[in-house]
DNA sequence: CCTAAACTCTGTAGTTCCTACAGGCTCAAG
DNA sequence: CTTGAGCCTGTAGGAACTACAGAGTTTAGG
């Protein structure tokens, strides 16, 4: 089927949103937000948009994936926008986040050693008696 | 005068608050979700706590910290609560967080490794062309 | 005894990143 | 003409807090 008819020069938001994947609502939610730009509206008031769209929420959608907060998506939008965005720049807001995704790794493997050992602790069986209880009680900072 | 209107054996919420090391507000806040029981009050309406509330916060921080969802948390107080709680149960819940914390780590990883990569491309010159926008614009999905 | 600081109470709003309605239009096809 | 798909707006909800406003109470110091 052919999507029908849309103005001859423009996508409308289904469209953005099923070439994208992104959700039919975080579109708007990103336009109110600055992220996306709004974009012109047709004569009955529907968003109207091109290719640029596209493959900005492209961007938007990748960075995401990569773990960078809406701020940190804006900021990197910003120097490009600019046009003047340097390497050093880019790489500035990168390694930050970087440094956040390795301490959020840390944190969790911390988690996961401390919760693997406890677990591994149980007994499993039907007694009324828990090796995790026992290591949330700790009056004891061993945790 | 020690004595007084305090209750000998009562806590005040800040007096929790700073056994526990937890936020003041956050204290309110898990009463209102019922992770926290209410508390009695004095005649002057003022929350009246004691050793029992310190233990149970205790016990709700260091669940907290090993990343327990406060749904999770509910769950665990209950099995507690009931005081027929199995080792099985409790470990059915541990370990289906554990689960959670592990697919986790591997995301971020994942992440990790694609950002490090990136990154590594980068000149850090002051050039206006950067891999990292470069891999956030590529249209391909290299993923 | 008075005052000022410290603490209490309540409800509500803000944070992050969406997602999902409700209520009402418009548009194109059958 | 009717149906269904799509559009518009604003707003609420969810997780897990955190922070304020505005008002009352208690306590320590002078």
């Amino acid at each position: 089927m052919e999507q029908g008819h849309k103005p001859v020069n423009g996508l409308r938001r289904i469209d953005l949103s099923r070439r994208t994947g992104c959700n039919l609502e975080t579109i708007r939610y990103y336009e109110k937000i600055g992220v996306m730009p709004e974009p012109p509206r047709g004569a009955n008031g529907y968003r109207c948009y091109d290719a640029r769209h596209v493959s900005r929420l492209n961007f938007v959608m990748r960075a995401r994936k990569l773990g960078f907060s809406l701020n940190e998506v804006r900021d990197l939008l910003t120097l490009v926008d600019r046009g003047m965005h340097t390497c050093a720049e880019v790489e500035n807001v990168a390694t930050h986040h970087l440094e956040h995704v390795r301490s959020r790794i840390d944190d969790l493997r911390r988690i996961e050693s401390e919760l693997s050992r406890t677990v591994a602790n149980c007994s499993g069986d039907q007694v009324p008696d828990c090796a995790v209880i026992d290591a949330l009680n700790a009056s004891g900072s061993q945790a």
